[in-house]
DNA sequence: GCATTATTCTACTAATTAGTTGAATAGTTG
DNA sequence: CAACTATTCAACTAATTAGTAGAATAATGC
């Protein structure tokens, strides 16, 4: 499944993703999410960016649907839509420490 | 392993990674490489992109780690390095059929 | 209604980068 | 070495988008 040849369009809205995630700001916004649903203020506050900045990233996470929004009355939650999501990082993460490695592995002469 | 808090730097890493893969493009030529190793002409062909622009590509993608290099005479051969960057993929596949399907649930009237 | 707070919208600037063109380099063959 | 082919480099243009500032909207309490 999945295997087959991928349309443009699909690869397109793909590649939409991967742009999503392709932003340290968002990635940091996320790994706050991680510990729990949190406010706009409160991501505001835990990453040292600008609301209306905040706001924006978060619609462009909204949008790609990597995170959950719940308005409940003044303020809105937004939450991790998808554990998976960190499934991609962790390989990535997974890809940087085997080549860091193997670059000590080179730089220790073999 | 991979959980506790990202650095900064690490973010901007993976970020980095992300953005690679953040491109139609080279989607395209990604899934091509599938087949097998290819020559940078071969690439072009296959994809319908000039050539510069492919070498452009392929430069980013060997820097982000994600093909391998292999000069042969007058041709430089070109492969994926490492077969998670496929997971990765379908990792987001996944998520967009699901969401899809979602929609399609929500059209039909629930 | 008015004041206050949280979030979003609009318009702008600055930075990044995909794609193109033409020149430069590296390897091959005669 | 000269002619040829494959790939890369350098410089440029156009498009995208992160970040910012200020106005606008939405919900709450007086």
């Amino acid at each position: 499944m999945a295997r087959k040849r991928m349309t443009p369009e699909m690869m397109a809205l793909v590649a939409q993703r991967f742009r999503a995630l392709a932003e340290p700001a968002r990635l940091q916004m996320m790994q706050v999410l991680r510990g729990g649903e949190q406010t706009v203020g409160e991501l505001v506050e835990a990453t040292g960016l600008a609301t209306a900045n905040v706001s924006k990233h978060l619609q462009l996470l909204h949008g790609a649907g990597f995170v959950t929004r719940r308005k409940e009355g003044l303020y809105v939650y937004y939450g991790i839509a998808g554990e998976d999501v960190f499934r991609l990082c962790d390989i990535m993460c997974g890809r940087l420490a085997q080549e860091s490695a193997t670059r000590r592995k080179v730089l220790a002469g073999r």
